[in-house]
DNA sequence: AGATGTATGTTATAACATAACAAGGCGACG
DNA sequence: CGTCGCCTTGTTATGTTATAACATACATCT
């Protein structure tokens, strides 16, 4: 697994891409799932470059090339391509990027520079600010989530 | 501070309205800043439960009230709270919760049942994972995300 | 009174997201 | 071969979240 997060360096983008893309042909192969004209092409899109986009930028860019210009279309890509660890959502852009370590175990954590907009992915078990000292990065603001059940709400089973 | 997190367990409640807004109260007058109204109010209602509360649930509430019924007046009151740490967003949900620990230093961890839709809050620097252990909430799904400046967008000095 | 700063009221619209239904493509199975 | 089921796509309509921009009010200081 890569672990230094790209993003924010100057690296083999090409790699970059084509790995994105092989291993989600292959994990589609194996899951027996379609990886269609749009999604694949969405996946390239967002590929382009590490920064986080819109869903809505990303329909226009559909749209210019004749993929689909209604909200859904681009949802719908979206939400597969994230289903399936080829993307994530990062929520407090309420935007989407590739994922950056394409079959690696999935438990990322990112850094969104709030100036260019690059993000960079890392490992959330390591620890953020580790991470952001050996890369560079300045935080500013952390947003950490977990979602899950609470001790009354999780069945009985294995209270 | 208050280290458990609050929220799913039986607790004094009144105790946390009271502290909270006691809090607020008093870090009002020590910044000279104005604890209107309805700033004010949007704090007690967010203080009801510790579950997060849409910007429009909310307004709905100030609209009976008659204390406003545009956008505007319950974003603006929900931005002051943010910004003086006496609430927080929580971007998973787009929603916003009372802050839980008043006054403590903040860097606040959130765990979201996404059953009955409290959020209890903890601190980031204690491993998450650790903290859902010992209250026993099951985590299914974290958002981590640090915004910040990549190295190449920060300012030269001190780079 | 006039200048300044902070807060509020209001209109309008931008930006993000999904429900619901119709229709096409394609392989499996009888 | 047909038709059934499943996945994917197309489209309409609408729901939800958030902010820009401008006008007004009100307190304080000079």
């Amino acid at each position: 697994m890569e672990r230094n997060p790209t993003g924010f360096t100057a690296h083999d983008h090409n790699g970059c891409v084509d790995a994105a893309l092989q291993a989600a042909e292959k994990a589609c192969t194996e899951r027996k799932l379609q990886l269609t004209p749009t999604r694949r092409r969405v996946l390239e899109i967002l590929l382009e470059s590490h920064a986080a986009m819109g869903a809505y930028d990303l329909l226009a860019r559909l749209d210019a090339e004749g993929l689909g210009s209604k909200p859904p279309v681009a949802y719908r890509a979206l939400g597969f391509l994230v289903e399936q660890g080829f993307a994530h959502r990062i929520e407090r852009l309420n935007a989407f990027v590739a994922c950056a370590h394409p079959g690696a175990t999935h438990d990322p954590a990112f850094m969104i520079c709030r100036s260019c907009g690059k993000v960079a992915e890392a490992d959330a078990d390591a620890t953020m600010n580790e991470t952001a000292a050996q890369s560079g990065f300045r935080i500013e603001q952390t947003v950490i989530e977990a979602e899950g059940l609470c001790p009354r709400c999780q069945p009985e089973t294995r209270k």
